[in-house]
Formats: C-alpha cells, structure tokens, sequence
DNA sequence: AGCCAGGGTCTGC
DNA sequence: GCAGACCATGGC
C-alpha cells in the first residue's frame, strides 16, 4: 500500500485485505462513528480523523503525515501482510467462507490500556451497551479535543477516582474493576510496558492479576492491545464455533494467527444468527 | 417476564 | 479442578 499527501489529506492506495467498515465495526473498537456522508469518525491517541473509503483509495481527512505514520498506520496494521495469511488460514473451508464474506478485516492496533480498559468493560455485556459505557467514560474523563471528541483517559488521570465516581458511566458490577486496574498500573504492581515484552503465557498471567480480568479480557488486550495475533479470545460467538466446527480444536493453518481466524469466525458467526 | 450479551468471582464440593 | 449462584444494565 502507498500514501502520498494532498492538502491536509493522506491518500491510500494499492488497498490490500483493508476494508474500513469492518475493521471498525467487527467487535474490536468501541469508539467509532459512521457519519451521514459515510465517513468514519473516530479518536485515537488523542488525535480525531475522519475516514473515507473509496473504490481503491481510502483517505484519512485533515491529519498530517506524522500522524499517518505514528497513528493510522500502526492502529490499521498495515505493515501486516494479511493477503498471505488470510490465504494460509483459508486452507481451512470454514475460515475460508467467513474470509470471503467479510475480506477485509485486520486486527486494530489500539492502546493497550484502552483494549484492557474497554474489554474488562465488555464482560457479560453487549456491543452497544459497551460503546455506550466507554462513550460516558471519556466525556467523563477524557481531554475535550474537539466539538464532540473526547481522548480515552489515561490511567494515571483516573488514578484517584473511586466506584462512586464511575456511577455515571451505569457500568454495574464492572465499576470497581476498572478501578483495581487503575490502581495496579498507577502503583507499578503491573506494568502494561513490562508486559508487552513478556512470552505471552506469563503476559497472560500479569493481567490477569487485575480484578475482573480472566482469560477471556487478558486475551482481548493481547490481541487488540499488544498486536498479539496468535491471541485467541473466546467468547460466546467462538464458543459456539468450537462446538459446531471444531470441536478438536483450531486447524493446524491457523497457527500463530489464532486471533486473525478468530476475528473472522467471531464476525461471521454472529452476523449469520441474524439472519 | 425472562433471556441474553465479546465473563469473572466466589463458594461449596 | 469444576459446577452453579451471583453480579448491573439495557434491549428484545
């Protein structure tokens, strides 16, 4: 994929395995929009954009080459080479089918307390309602960047809130979760730096030291946070995959990108009970 | 009204 | 080590 910058404007082209739409909305962010003139509106690190795809360029909207390069390219994986490992995983037929209906999908490379944050968030909960709870959290929380655009707040920023305090963001029993979260990084007891140059076993193990984080959000914030494809969260979604289609297990093509199969299967199966 | 949602903790065996 | 109650909230 090349950029190359007009006005304010960074323009991709030569698209491989990127289709916006799906990036954003399969179950891995919280935080996007898609506007009325169809473009995606979201924050990362602090810095608003506006996103449209087209044909075979995507544009990212008043935003500068620094923050294509420090930002978008990073959040967006593209120096991932997903045309190739999609081909790998699809040696299986079902991954296979789920690649081919829903091509397109990388794994986002967010911030790694924003990931650990929102999935201790998303625990027995549903999409929009943790949309909605992350929403509250940043206006609550966050830097007021823009008209509408609040920055995900940092832990040290929250260190000194209480349960009470998060009553607002009407998370339930989450509440004191994120606060034990907030704690163990303010205290240095975990350390998100630490942990991201950890084998994955004992990164497992660090995070799960947090209240309220079990194997299921540890593995999230791997995979969505640390860029750890071979992650592989199990939700209800891929619970049921496993027991429909693979109940020894992954296929053997999937090994070391777990996560991306993962992603695939968990957006297909669920679209397909809705139909 | 009851069930479910990108689960985890705590208790009791 | 494993099953089952319980946990807040909101949509259907």
């Amino acid at each position: 994929m090349k950029h190359i910058i007009k006005n304010k404007d960074i323009i991709l082209s030569d698209i491989s395995c990127l289709d916006v739409e799906l990036c954003l909305f399969c179950g891995q962010a919280f935080r996007w929009q898609k506007k009325e003139n169809g473009a995606f509106h979201g924050v990362v690190k602090g810095r608003a954009v506006d996103i449209i795809q087209k044909e075979n360029e995507i544009i990212f909207l008043n935003t500068s080459e620094k923050d294509f390069l420090d930002i978008w390219l990073p959040y967006f994986d593209l120096e991932r080479n997903y045309e190739e490992i999609c081909k790998k995983i699809s040696e299986d037929k079902y991954i296979n089918e789920a690649a081919k209906e829903y091509y397109g999908i990388r794994i986002l490379r967010q911030d790694s307390w924003e990931a650990l944050c929102s999935f201790i968030i998303s625990q027995n909960n549903n999409i929009p309602r943790i949309s909605g709870i992350i929403g509250r959290l940043c206006e609550a929380f966050g830097d007021r960047i823009g008209e509408n655009d609040y920055s995900f707040p940092t832990y040290e920023k929250m260190k000194d809130l209480t349960v009470e305090d998060l009553a607002p963001l009407r998370a339930g029993f989450r509440s004191k979760y994120i606060i034990d979260a907030v704690q163990k990084l303010n205290s240095g007891e975990i350390s998100l730096n630490e942990i991201e140059k950890m084998p994955i076993e004992k990164a497992r193990e660090e995070l799960m030291k947090i209240k309220g984080v079990g194997a299921k959000v540890a593995e999230c914030t791997l995979l969505y946070g640390f860029g750890r494809i071979e992650a592989f969260p199990v939700d209800v979604w891929v619970k049921r995959i496993m027991a429909e289609l693979y109940e020894d297990g992954l296929p053997e093509c999937t090994k070391g990108n777990e996560g991306i199969a993962q992603q695939y299967l968990f957006h297909w199966r669920r679209n397909k009970e809705n139909k």
